[in-house]
DNA sequence: TCATTTAGATATATACTATAACAATTATCC
DNA sequence: GGATAATTGTTATAGTATATATCTAAATGA
């Protein structure tokens, strides 16, 4: 017998009938209310997309929160870290460990504000800027791949959807 | 001045010219390549979406993750704990801690299978049953709020393309 | 001036995910 | 038939992501 789980403090009911042999393909079973749940399918979906981000990314060391940084301090240049965190959606106390990476690495630099003694003004290095081309590089063949499974006709209208579901 | 970064080993740049007064919006800010990315732009949606249905669903005490246990077992009554990890995308390790949760609110059993001393065939009570039901009342409602984001003519497509993205 | 707010940071808690290992059982194959 | 391999449920554990409370320095505002 396998371990039981100790947990549960329920006493289980007596065996019940068994069906016939349910060992049929995960794939050939009733989804119920979820094939058809913008909800579940797009949870689905997400995952199976930074799957593949995950994958090819992995080959410059990048994941989705850090590729996203550095194409929003490239195209604000200057910007200070609560900005982008709020931008992002990530808060700014989670923010800085990222920020801490990202600098450690070279990518990115916290330059003093001048204006305003609390803050930084976050900046892409020489380095960070040709990390970012080879990722914008590797980001169009992900995205090409991802069009392709939903189809090149429906894209505009996926950014479209895509769009007014995430803004609140 | 605020507290500096310790971990960071690298030595900060003198400092550059600061932009004007960058305290724009954030709303108002380049997203550059990321405007028109489905893997930015549907994280970004799916976390808008669940955040809609957490609210919606705190009333019920019901996580995503649960539900979608209880819709797939409620259609597919006496599958095994493997089988509806696996039909969810989640590991069996990580299941078992789930399935203990709803076996101790009493939302479904384990019942020990004939054919297969190893294994439990995974049911819902009449209280999981309940509960389901008014589960899938919230969720309707959620699924509304969801399709009026995007516009019931897109709702067929939009299932769809996101069943595409999820396989593979 | 004094209270409030903001920026960056730290510490910490919780949720979710991933891997390794184990016992009991079942399946495979020589 | 018996050794070996694979499967099921489980535990322990590590890693990642997210959330809250609190702190200091600095800016803002009445």
């Amino acid at each position: 017998m396998p371990a039981r789980p100790k947990k549960s403090k329920i006493t289980r009911s007596a065996a019940v009938d068994e069906t016939p042999d349910r060992t049929a393909a995960p794939a050939g079973l009733d989804l119920g209310a979820l094939g058809q749940s913008v909800g579940y399918l797009i949870r689905r979906a997400q995952l199976a997309v930074f799957d593949d981000f995950i994958r090819a990314f992995a080959a410059i060391g990048l994941r989705p929160a850090q590729f996203s940084v550095l194409v929003i301090v490239d195209a604000n240049p200057g910007l200070k870290q609560s900005e982008i965190a709020a931008a992002l959606g990530i808060q700014r106390t989670n923010f800085v460990a990222m920020m801490d990476e990202l600098e450690q690495r070279g990518l990115a630099v916290r330059t003093p504000s001048k204006s305003d003694r609390r803050s930084y003004a976050v900046e892409l290095t020489g380095d960070g800027r040709a990390l970012l081309k080879e990722a914008l590089a590797l980001h169009a063949a992900h995205e090409s791949r991802m069009i392709d499974r939903f189809g090149r006709d429906s894209h505009a209208d996926m950014i479209r959807m895509l769009s007014q579901l995430a803004q609140d």
